[in-house]
This record gives structure tokens, C-alpha cells and sequence, in this order.
DNA sequence: AAAAGTATGTTGGAAATCCAACAAGTTTTT
DNA sequence: AAAAACTTGTTGGATTTCCAACATACTTTT
């Protein structure tokens, strides 16, 4: 097991966390290690969550059904990130599925062990609490802007909304970004070809520069 | 400074800490009040946040100004409610503006005292993080499901996923909600009357039944 | 009880988006 | 190196949304 998690150590949530204390950590949060085929369930909506996950390897997918059952993916997630930890910590039922997409290793801790230091409060608890905050913490900023950029009525305004925090982020007025077109025209919630024609029209219009995931802010 | 903590005792962050306790607490989160007249800023953008908010009695408002300046009010704080602290556990500085619209007291509470509880491991923090997880994450949840009915591409299927969601929560096809129309436009992200015109397309389509602020899903 | 203010529904033309289909360029596979 | 698969940009008509204006009902103020 130990092993398993020497592929993780520089995770968000293990980062800063001695190698000496990882094997203590794994008894005192009931940690498991649960392996899955492609394809394979690991959460189901309804279940009722009380551990969640930080993936060793493989690649998982976050979907959902809508009320006509339509299947959409949420989010795909990869080696060293953790999933499932919203769902444990407001103790509610899931009402999302995730699913292995490939040959996938998943380490489960237990939320409540995790909240709750032991008696002699270990060190690692205290550092683990950190990096759960912060990593809760990030993905709200993230949704936040998310937001922020859905909430534009216009697809241009939705595409400057999202190129400026990410120059902001970048803290440049040139930069990469990590999507293409049919991924960010998904994150803006548009249609990729009317979005196309839009970054077209900016670029005409001497708003932008960019070519395929570089972007410039004139 | 007990005084006003009493105040908000039942708020989700306090909640079920003993009043004994309560006092230690003060000193350990080296917690300040602060009080503010109505248009005062709280916190501004561009802020580095090491502290976050517990409104104890006031109204603020969390606004932000977009690539043009525009400003758009993101949320309204009530008492009991915290804010700040997603800023403050990523350790960036603040994109946001929080103002008060009413005369405010607002608790501060130191975010690293917090996460990182004493050598004596005073019990109540074991609560205060777990009170916190907790809020995170259910902001969290929220989030996820605000952009849940925002990506869905007509309002009409906006207006269905929304519902379908409070009716879940409610665990029925009947069930009031707390946003009036404009709010609920906003909440959405599309314009009032367009939503209203889809609203009676439903009712008319034998899909809902609905009056100001109640609705029944056939 | 009247007046003012607020919330909701309705409508029609302007504007924007969606959708489907295709062209051109790029990358991967064979 | 050719073929296949994928990505991006373009276009035009159908659909949807926006916007502004107004009617009606309900609430609050005076």
C-alpha cells in the first residue's frame, strides 16, 4: 500500500507530508485501496458517501443524468487528484456517478477520520486538513469563475470574460490555455461553431490575437 | 466580544460548541470584530486574505466588476453566513469586493489559526473545522449545481433542471421556492420576461403547474 | 381609499445562437 | 506516404433569446 502511495506523495492533498508518517496516516484514516476495470462504477448516484477518493492511477469520469436521463460528463479526473470529498463533507447522498474510464487504483480515506484528529494529533492531520481546505477551497474559486464567465449573456462576452481571468491568472497579456475549441466552447456552455466565429470576429476586429490554444489581449 | 458571539451561536461555522468554550476560542483564532456604515468597503479586491468573515448582524454584499468595469452583485451575505474563506485557505489575493449595504458587525477569524489546531488540541477546533468543511463543500455542491442549470442551452431545459433539483431537495413535485422571478432569471442567467413567457409555455404544455412562488411538477 | 411602487405576464421586432453541413488544415494510424 | 481521424473555421437558414414597452395584479405607503 505504501507504495501505491509513493505515486501520489507530491499530490495536493499528501504534499508536505513525510514519507515516515505516511504508513500511520494510512491506519488512522481506515485508508483502502480499491482497483477497477474500464468501465467499472465507483461511486454511484445515491450512494451515501462517507470516504472519498484520491486516484493512484487510471482515469475516472464525474457524470451526471439529466431529468430526462441525458447523460452529460461533469468532469474527468486524473492521477493525484481527489473526487467524492463535496459529497462526504455536507454528509449528503451523491447525485453523481463516477466511473472508471480506464484500468483505474483508487485510495479511499475516510472523510470523518480526516476531520476529526485523533487524540495525539498528529502532525500529518494537521497538514492534511490544510491541503483539504485548500483544495476545496480552489475548486470553489474555480466554479466561482466558471460562473462568472456562463453568466455573460453574449458568447463574445463569455469568451472575454474567460480570456481575461486567464490573463490575469497567467499574469500576462499572452498565454496557453489547456482547452480546445469544442472543450472551452463546453466550459462557456456554446456552440463550438458559433464561439469559432466569434473568436474570428474578435481577431478581425483587433480585440485578439490567437492561434490554435495561444491567445494575446490587444 | 461573548456578547456578540451569542448572537450567531446557532450559525453553521459555531454550531455545537459549548458556550464555555467559546471565549478560548476568541483568543486562539485571534478573532477581531470590525464594524462598518452602510456603502463601507469590507474587503476590497486585489486584498491578500488571511482572515475570513462571520457576519453577525448587518448586510453585505459580495460584488465583482468584469473586463469592462461593470459590477455585478455575486451573492448577498445574511447574518450567521461567512465569507472570505475560499480566498483565504487558496492563499490568493481576493477578486472580489465585499461591501455593506446595512450598518455591519462582521467576526474575523484567523483562516491558518483555524486549519491548524494547538499543541492542548482544544476540542472546539476539532468542530470549527469540521463546521467548515462542511460549509465549503455545501457552497461547493451548490455551485455545482447552479452551472448544472446553467449549461443546459434553452430555458426552458434551464427552468426544468432547476426544478427538478428543488424538487429532489424537497423530496416532492410540490415545493416552494425562495427566488422571485428576477432572481430566479439571474440565478439562471437568462432575461425575466423571456423566462416568464417559457414559464407559461410550460404550465400551458400540462408539464407544471406553478403560482408565484409555488410549483408542482405533473 | 387612493396613490405609488413592485412583481409578473405578454408581445413583436431585432439580435444572437443553434444546428447541420462542409472546407481546409493538422495529427495519427496504417 | 497515403489514408483515416480529428480539429478548426465558415456559412446560411431555423430557432431562440433579448430587449423594450406595456397591461395587469398585488403590496405598501400615504
Amino acid at each position: 500500500m505504501i507504495e501505491e502511495l509513493e505515486k501520489v506523495k507530491d499530490s495536493i492533498l499528501i504534499k508536505g507530508i513525510k514519507t515516515q508518517e505516511l504508513s500511520s496516516m494510512l491506519g488512522c484514516l481506515r485508508c483502502v485501496i480499491k482497483k477497477y476495470d474500464k468501465g467499472e462504477t465507483v461511486i454511484s448516484e445515491g450512494d451515501k458517501i462517507n470516504k472519498f477518493g484520491l486516484l493512484i492511477e487510471g482515469k475516472l469520469q464525474v457524470v451526471q443524468y439529466d431529468y430526462l436521463g441525458n447523460k452529460s460528463v461533469v468532469s474527468v479526473i486524473e492521477p493525484k487528484q481527489i473526487f467524492g470529498e463535496a459529497f462526504a463533507y455536507v454528509d449528503k447522498i451523491s447525485s453523481l456517478d463516477v466511473e472508471a474510464i480506464e484500468k483505474s487504483k483508487v485510495l479511499f480515506l475516510d472523510s470523518d477520520k480526516l476531520s476529526t484528529p485523533c487524540e495525539n494529533c498528529c502532525t500529518f492531520h494537521k497538514q492534511l486538513v490544510k491541503n483539504l481546505l485548500y483544495t476545496i477551497s480552489n475548486k470553489n474559486v474555480n466554479l466561482t469563475q466558471k460562473i462568472e464567465c456562463m453568466s455573460q449573456r453574449t458568447t463574445k462576452e463569455k469568451l472575454l470574460t474567460f480570456l481575461s481571468l486567464e490573463s490575469i491568472k497567467n499574469n500576462s497579456k499572452e498565454f496557453t490555455i489547456s482547452l480546445d475549441r469544442q472543450a472551452l466552447a463546453d466550459y462557456l456552455g456554446v456552440e463550438r461553431s458559433a464561439m469559432s466565429a466569434e473568436l474570428s470576429k474578435l481577431r478581425n476586429d483587433g480585440i485578439i490575437e490567437c492561434e490554435k490554444n495561444w491567445f494575446k489581449l490587444l
